[in-house]
DNA sequence: ATTTTTATTGCAAATTTGTTGCAATAAGTG
DNA sequence: CACTTATTGCAACAAATTTGCAATAAAAAT
């Protein structure tokens, strides 16, 4: 939270109550979120706060998209949250944090080849988890 | 298209106009499209029809949803068009295919680690394509 | 080939999602 | 505490998505 202060303040931003809010619901959020799912989580009177807290956020790197299922969901980038892709299990929508230490070299070798300077990249992986496997039987 | 028709009469369904032309835009399209896109490449009157005949491809598995930037855009699935990712510029929006096989082996070593069957993944690697990096300078 | 059956489309209308301008409010500054 | 101005809330709009139902067209039956 004070790295996220400093941030604001370096860029003539105001720390408001709001942006405290949604930076803190992404902290304790186990999974990416939708917008209409940080609202609801939110005392914020209006969506519109919301919209544009996250468009803050994703210009200042707070914040990355994530391709989560159909919904655009957001969640703190790596300079709050570890670097890691996803195991989605599409029965029951769960998610699992993964960083594979193979990927992050793949996407250098990629990129070099085609000249390509990478900024972000996302892995993600749709399936069945261990659990849903398990009550289907 | 025999494989397509083949799928639809296999589930009862009918092969219309709508599902032949959104099927053929998709396997022309070098890039995922969004709706609105698929629309407008359309003869079909209503964009109502667009979404159901989408939404019946991917049940049918004969799309995929791709996280191209931050619009839900769909592609012909693996089954219609040869398995491959991105690299997709966040200037100019351009994408290229790319088909690291190194990929392919880190979905089944993940998964097997936890017991989660893979059913699709997606990788997309975001940042500055040559032509982008030269024009800024 | 024509009729029949029924999946599918088009239309209308509602809902949800995202955007914009401006006045009211509240965060930082002196 | 008063002042300045970034930020919020509100209203209204625009775009995207969904749903029910009657009209239409694809496949099957005659």
């Amino acid at each position: 939270m004070d790295q996220f202060n400093i941030l604001l303040t370096r860029h003539q931003l105001r720390t408001t109550q709001a942006r405290r809010e949604v930076f803190s619901i992404l902290l304790a959020a186990k999974e990416p979120l939708s917008i209409t799912e940080i609202t609801k989580a939110t005392t914020i009177a209006d969506r519109t706060s919301v919209y544009r807290t996250i468009e803050l956020f994703l210009k200042l790197s707070i914040i990355e998209v994530i391709p989560f299922g159909w919904k655009t969901r957001y969640e703190l980038s790596g300079d709050f949250k570890p670097h890691h892709h996803h195991l989605i299990c599409t029965t029951c929508g769960t998610s699992v944090s993964i960083k594979p230490s193979a990927l992050e070299q793949l996407v250098s070798i990629v990129a070099k080849e085609h000249a390509f300077i990478p900024t972000s990249h996302h892995f993600e992986i749709y399936g069945t988890c261990n659990n849903c496997q398990i009550k289907k039987r």
